[in-house]
DNA sequence: GTGAATCTTCGTGAAATGTCGATGAGGCAT
DNA sequence: ATGCCTCATCGACATTTCACGAAGATTCAC
């Protein structure tokens, strides 16, 4: 999927950036390795060129949250404007391609985000368990790949950097063999939700399996394709 | 590799924060994640309570990379402290285990490193190639198993965040399937270093397949154990 | 409902950031 | 050597951060 890898960059560069002993020379070094002349990077900022050799060289030793997202952004979109040549050298080393087919999404929210919400955006309706929940970021997964592809150790990746979040099955016939996948597997996730199927068709023993692990369930008969754009899409 | 874990899940924390639209409450998700109480990570930071108070209800829109990286590094510590309950969590949620057997350690500087200062530190000989270089990372590999277990597409996952880096073979016999894997792979690193060799022992095929692809080599007789401690204490 | 623990809000002052524009230094073309 | 591009340095000034401590709000147990 093409834009988790932009951001999951973003994040490493923020990261390393955030954490270095001189975020200057941080920042420089993703500059560089994204060919970008701090003039070029400073017009798409609006500011005079000084500002960036001022930050690079370190005269401010810890620059706000604020720039430091502004220029990791900044020097991802002029790639992007270039055809993405860098972007997708750091994709290239970053994926093992089996991702494709098994992980459509995968997104971590910053702040918790009110279950019902997030149910109002993919179009989904209850099944069983609460809505008075939050989730912390959503998976969307090939539920036929998934089991085919992934072995045990592996389908842990699936939750991303936390649990409290909601698994997205694509196109289940009956739901069931997610849910089984995952009662016999250590980490539960929030919610589940069955896209592709409706509240009628859903195996029965899927309320008494989420019950077990007071996992929420949902329904959408919503097209994937939709669920991940409107997912993007927000801010919340 | 018990620190590895630590730093990327410090990066990707960092990361998350610096890019958030509100620093505060990704800091507070954090903060909440681990379990700790606002109070004890202000005693831990030598501030007053309010000032994370403050943090966090976003009456500092843009903190610095200074304070920022400074809680997540005290996050994590307390964590560390009470046995590492959550870190272990997170390290088990990301990684499929085969990670350990093949890569002992995987590293990324924020600024460049020298690759004499680089060879000095790990006790390492030039064996061919050019010493005026530098490198923006490193990774410990156990030849014998990354050629046993690794895939294509996986193999390059040993280059981390960037090819500018040097790759540590341990163990190589004469060094040539370390060399013919990086000759057929379409990535290259800056430099390659072979473990528990001496020059003399070297396959004579080696100074050729690597001025193909301009690449340094090293040789070490240093132990893994010694190679990986002196690298983890350097701040360079 | 009294307390303890946790967290929020706010006024305040010193320090640092964030920005500009002018100037200077290196490098590499012509 | 004459530009041109890239980058570093610096003074100046408005805006924010950063940290404190006092005081108020919440929540939970007893």
């Amino acid at each position: 999927m093409k834009s988790g890898v932009r951001h999951q960059l973003a994040e490493k560069m923020a990261g390393e950036i955030t954490l270095s002993d001189s975020p200057g020379q941080a920042l420089k070094k993703w500059r560089q390795s994204f060919n970008i002349p701090q003039g070029l990077l400073a017009e798409h900022l609006e500011v005079s060129p000084s500002v960036i050799s001022d930050y690079e060289s370190g005269r401010r030793k810890s620059p706000g949250t604020a720039i430091v997202g502004k220029i990791v952004d900044t020097i991802l979109s002029i790639d992007e404007d270039n055809g993405g040549r860098f972007i997708n050298k750091f994709a290239k080393i970053l994926y093992s391609e089996f991702d494709e087919d098994v992980i459509y999404d995968i997104h971590e929210y910053a702040s918790p985000v009110a279950l019902s919400d997030f149910a109002g955006v993919i179009g989904a309706t209850t099944l069983c368990g609460p809505m008075d929940q939050t989730v912390y970021g959503y998976t969307v997964i090939n539920s036929l790949n998934a089991i085919l592809q992934l072995s045990s150790s592996e389908f842990n990746r699936i939750y991303g950097w936390s649990t409290e979040r909601a698994l997205i099955f694509t196109e289940v016939s009956t739901g069931k063999s997610p849910m089984v996948a995952i009662r016999v597997t250590p980490f539960k996730p929030r919610c589940v939700v069955l896209q592709g199927i409706s509240p009628g068709e859903v195996h029965p023993l899927i309320p008494g399996l989420a019950e077990r692990d007071r996992i929420t369930v949902l329904c959408t008969e919503v097209d994937v394709e939709t669920i991940i754009s409107s997912l993007r899409g927000k801010s919340w």
